[in-house]
DNA sequence: AGAAAACTTAGCCAACTGGCGAAGTTTCCC
DNA sequence: GGGAAACTTCGCCAGTTGGCTAAGTTTTCT
């Protein structure tokens, strides 16, 4: 994998929460997962307009959910599925270190109940 | 099930997306999954002042994402790690939609070919 | 009692957000 | 050529955020 290629998508995954802090935006990768939509598709459902939706795509772009390609006049935009690995991966991590902690718990306990057994 | 606890089917996946856009507060978090801790001993590595932390601490609360109780003048705060299971969810959910759609890209390419065959 | 510790509240500020309407621009169709 | 479609850019606005300092409050320590 090329360097170049890495350093446009740094897993930045405050841009990615915020990106999905949003419903709005939520709904758009929700039916984007479906398959790509020009913008005007995506706005129809939401009720707001065209400047507003037209922000959204932008902070889903910018955070590299979504990437975008102009046809004619349509602009269309599809996911980047792969772009949820990181907030999945720091989940991941998340529970790991939970669960090392119950372990340690689990030894506590454990070394508590053999002393007691003494 | 109680419907008390249905009653919010939709889990307020902003308010935790939001709540983990911030860097310094998923700070927090990790360093609470390693167990709870007071105010004062999160604020430290972040080198911001106590109120400010104060009000991470309040956003990750309101988010469901920690628990604090006050003992004395210290305030502990705790991780509560089934507080991420929504947005576990909501990932799990996208790449359904997903490989939903490639399962019927693969039908449609396999429907191509058997046409082409004939 | 008095000081120190550990919050807590209040209020200020600059920057960011999410909405809008108005006015472009580019393509497409007749 | 001229109008409609589909963005795109611009600038406005109210509300939120994340940082701060200053000034409480409640407990604990000596």
């Amino acid at each position: 994998m090329l360097v170049s290629h890495m350093a446009k998508h740094e897993p930045d995954l405050s841009r990615l929460f915020h990106a999905l802090a949003d419903p709005t935006r939520r709904t758009i990768v929700t039916r984007l997962a479906e398959g790509p939509a020009p913008v005007t598709e995506l706005a129809k459902p939401t009720g707001l307009r065209l400047p507003t939706v037209m922000r959204h795509l932008s902070v889903l772009e910018e955070a590299g959910l979504i990437a975008t390609s102009k046809d004619g006049r349509v602009r269309s935009c599809a996911i980047v599925p792969e772009a949820l690995a990181p907030v999945r991966t720091w989940l991941d991590e998340q529970r790991e270190i939970w669960e090392a902690r119950l372990d340690r718990m689990d030894d506590y306990v454990m070394k508590l109940m053999e002393e007691r057994a003494k």
